[in-house]
DNA sequence: TGCTAGTGGT
DNA sequence: ACCACTAGCA
């Protein structure tokens, strides 16, 4: 038996909206820790990696770990017909193949309830080591979405550089070239809005920007987005879900042969 | 070596977007005067000019007269990156065939810099006698834009007629026909709302509804334009921009045989 | 090509 | 909080 009951019900409904486009299926796993998803892109070169603390939960029942898997879209559909400020609840029957979303609205005069068949997945759940950084770059994830949209309207890969100055988005296309440099500001009215750039050694590497624009699907999520880099090592780019969990996306950089067979 | 540095650069945003539909590639015109473009449109019928005098500019240095080809459709990609607050500045170095935008953002912990490749274009530059008109009329540019919008929904040709009382523009189609009369009225609140009605002589020209409908691409640039007609010669369309400058589209007018020919 | 929904600016 | 514009869909 399984009964997660999320007040804030609009966090699931971003959630989902951040990784369908990535991920058609996954398997959504359910422990007395919390709910999460670990998951490949379709074409197998990003992963998409959700927790959901059951401390996050108003109330979290979950007997035996479960995992379930869920076509994306048709959960991002049913999940649609949830108003935002509607409180979402997970059940799941033991032994049933199907999960029930039930969405009620704030004035509690509307109950709704989905009721969606789950599929046989088999992932591959891929232990993720936890990897010291060559540097860290923190800044407001409204702004790495706008660079990285603007950046792809130029070319197709990114060249993040930090330094100790700053960092560098970079790109060059058929039209031209484009470079945009942050430096480091924490002296913002509001903290959301710093830029903090955590420089162990200094980092250079190239991302291609169709993935790395799927990733700031999740914007809305949060107001920050962290991006760790090393040289060798999948970039990792991560949204906070309110206060109980993450979205972390990692995308393995480009290796310089790659970028040069551009020609 | 030019350097042109706009403080408001929303306004070099919104000049390339009122005239990037109708010319895809030009020259700008650097002077100590001011940056300036003369081009036609790509059908040869419509012609555009806009000037943006040094004085406007924070910062304008231009050591001699330079002509850049720009393709239009390329620039406006690249100041689509910018934001609307950001500073704009346009740099070339001598004999370089390549033209760079910077953006700066107002907290200064952004700078970006797009560099595009310039082109050779070869331009005929008409000299455009100042001419004296039979009728000149100022209106609210959103006016004159909704207008011509509701009206080539009705047909494609506009008369415009000029008498004392006031304006008509009017159109025939399948469907109907339709007339808007606008009279003189300088008794409102705020100055940009007024009509004025300047008649020297009385005047009514057609005009392809598809020209004038690219015009109105200009009206985010002011909240006034100025329509200025003789018969026989071509109406001038005209925005200013803010203190420093306008744009300008010239249009000749059907004539009456060739209004006839549309049976 | 027109509409509608979402987002950004006033 | 409203309106306008843009982008995505039918």
């Amino acid at each position: 038996m399984l009964e997660l009951r999320l007040v804030q019900g609009s966090l699931l409904k971003k959630v989902l909206e951040s990784i369908k486009d990535l991920v058609s299926d996954a398997n959504f796993d359910c422990s007395s820790t919390g709910f999460s998803l670990q998951a490949m892109d379709s074409s197998h070169v990003a992963l998409v990696s959700l927790l959901l603390r059951s401390e996050g939960f108003e109330h979290y029942r979950c007997d035996r770990n479960l995992s379930m898997g869920m076509n994306l879209g048709n959960m991002s559909k049913m999940l649609k017909c949830a108003g935002n400020d509607d409180i979402i609840t997970i059940k799941a029957d033991d032994g049933s193949d199907t999960v029930t979303f039930m969405f009620e609205n704030p004035s509690q005069d509307k109950i709704a309830d989905f009721e969606m068949k789950l599929m046989d997945i088999d992932s591959e759940h891929l232990g993720i080591p936890d990897a010291k950084y060559h540097s860290i770059v923190t800044m407001p994830s409204d702004e790495f979405s706008r660079i990285c949209k603007d950046l792809s309207s130029i070319g197709d890969t990114v060249v993040i550089s930090v330094r100790k100055e700053g960092v560098k988005f970079s790109t060059t296309g058929d039209i031209g070239t484009a470079n945009v440099v942050l430096r480091q500001n924490t002296t913002v009215d509001n903290p959301e809005d710093a830029i903090v750039i955590e420089m162990n050694e200094p980092v250079s590497l190239s991302f291609a920007l169709r993935y790395i624009n799927s990733f700031t699907k999740a914007t809305p999520l949060s107001e920050t987005v962290t991006i760790s880099l090393s040289s060798e090592l999948p970039v990792v780019v991560e949204y906070k879900v309110a206060e109980m969990g993450y979205i972390r996306y990692y995308l393995a950089p480009k290796l310089e042969e790659e970028v040069d067979s551009n020609y």
